[in-house]
DNA sequence: TAGTTGCTTGTTATCGATAAAAAGCCGACA
DNA sequence: TGTCGGCTTTTTATCGATAACAAGCAACTA
């Protein structure tokens, strides 16, 4: 059977929107609240009826009205609002970088379905999406194979990373002034700035903001392959940064400076210091990666 | 319930083993057979005694010795040794290639699982992995939707390909003129001359020799990014040979000529002559792809 | 004593069923 | 006439069961 989990976040996000409302002020349409809350209408009308039934609103005719204050504790916890797939990778993640595997394990599909408490299929199926990150083997008929969260294995990352990286933003010394790119590049270079004002108290943004710009270069010259790779570096800085807080002020600090000169070599236009400055701050990066507690 | 391809597999191979045995000979041990198959001694010792008792096989004492002649018509077959996934993949890639599948189609599970015999799972599971291709999308709850085989595809497929053998390729000028790898590349040469020198009889098997050549190439410097990605290169090669006839012959041809050109400029050790050589025969592989009257 | 076989236990591949969610249909209303 | 909401149909996510296969154990033989 299918969880629910849709139909929780899409109750509490409902009731976010209600809150936002006064009292008595009819609802949007089904069909405005779906494209609203990215659900089927099917499931927008599940939880107007509920909300009907628990008297949060009240049916007019055709219209909805808000009917009364939303209690603050009527959200579905966070926790009953997580699906089994993604429940799967948060903990096969943990089980992974913090237990104690070893490179060369097996992994036992049985035994990790029961310890999370899903069925082997979504196991089976996490496995099989992980298997792109290059961190599980195959055997057939015998299971998989865990290889390590190596050196070897950020130093092939950071290779491809590097290669993709460089030709995209050998890219923007092609461009020309008036590409619409360069407005965006301004935009970001922008909030760097902002970021580097008030480092102190919004450190923690930075991870955000180092994807979108990373993504924003290697957009210009758009290739399916390497959105999926970098969807990877993606996933493995997220756990990264979500796992290694040690000197996390200090690092985002020094990286955002990178970027900083990085971004005046591409406005610069100039080959050359876009090369080096692409070169400094990736490998300044993988450093980052390497010295990674978890690495060995 | 597993199907038991594995078996039916390990038996005909089985066949062909004592078959190419005298009469009266006694068989290796159950573990040496198992090594040479490549499959577990449970697997062996099943196949054994069902051909002991077929009489093929006689027991005497510990040892299994060949008994009589095996009939021609003993083996599964071959349709019977294709395990459900490697059925599934196959019977994709022709609903996609040869069927009418339009981009943007919606890929339907249920109704391919009963096209193609299968349960969901096996169907799910295939497009699972089959993702990393590239030529299919996933919108989560509402499944998937086929992106079309295009021209756009193949320019971004071989953008990458050749960022990733150029580098490759370019590690070659430093290459010491004692290492191994040149040995290696002295046997691929040869294999391309003897090929070369009966190419109206054996053109079929250059499918082969390209793999291996281009795989070479890309190991000196070896990265399990780029191996995956050989992978895709790999399979759409496959079936693009398998199922675009026309000038097969003269393709190879020239691809061979190209490939000795790309040879002898590894072989010089020259920067320059090997990156033009090498985008040279990529370009022409290219249109290759290109040309396929499937793509649109 | 190392390698063998018979037997037992552990694990994967595959199916079918079911509730959740999406998508389609159609009359009604504004 | 186009959007709305009530209802029906289609499709996905997830589970648990089961036979096939792999792997481990222990007694045996050469």
């Amino acid at each position: 059977m299918k969880t629910d989990t849709v139909y929780k976040q899409a109750f509490n996000a409902m009731l976010d929107l209600v809150s936002g409302v006064p009292i008595e002020t009819p609802l949007p349409s089904e069909n405005e609240l779906s494209a609203a809350l990215s659900v089927s209408r099917t499931t927008v009308r599940k939880v107007l009826g509920e909300l009907v039934s628990r008297g949060y609103l009240r049916q007019e005719g055709r219209q909805r009205i808000v009917a009364r204050l939303i209690p603050p504790d009527a959200h579905f916890a966070n926790t009953e609002t997580i699906s089994a797939s993604e429940q799967v990778e948060t903990r096969f993640m943990e089980w992974m970088l913090r237990g104690d595997t070893r490179p060369g394990q097996q992994i036992n599909e049985l035994d990790l379905a029961r310890q999370f408490g899903v069925g082997t299929t979504g196991i089976r199926e996490f496995l099989n999406r992980f298997r792109r990150f290059g961190l599980i083997e195959k055997r057939p008929n015998a299971g998989w194979r865990f290889k390590g969260f190596t050196v070897d294995y950020a130093m092939e990352l950071f290779e491809i990373r590097e290669l993709f990286e460089l030709r995209s933003a050998a890219v923007f010394a092609e461009l020309d002034p008036t590409d619409p790119v360069w407005r965006e590049l301004a935009n970001l270079e922008a909030q760097h700035r902002t970021l580097l004002a008030s480092i102190d108290e919004r450190f923690q943004d930075f991870s955000d903001l180092d994807n979108r710009f990373h993504r924003f270069i290697n957009a210009v010259l758009p290739n399916r392959f390497i959105e999926d790779f970098y969807e990877i570096i993606s996933f493995i800085f997220h756990y990264h940064y979500q796992w290694n807080k040690q000197d996390e002020r200090q690092r985002n600090e020094v990286a955002i400076a990178e970027h900083l000169a990085y971004i005046e070599a591409l406005k610069s236009r100039d080959r050359r210091a876009i090369e080096l400055a692409c070169r400094r701050h990736l490998a300044s990066a993988k450093q980052t990666l390497l010295n990674s507690t978890r690495l060995r």
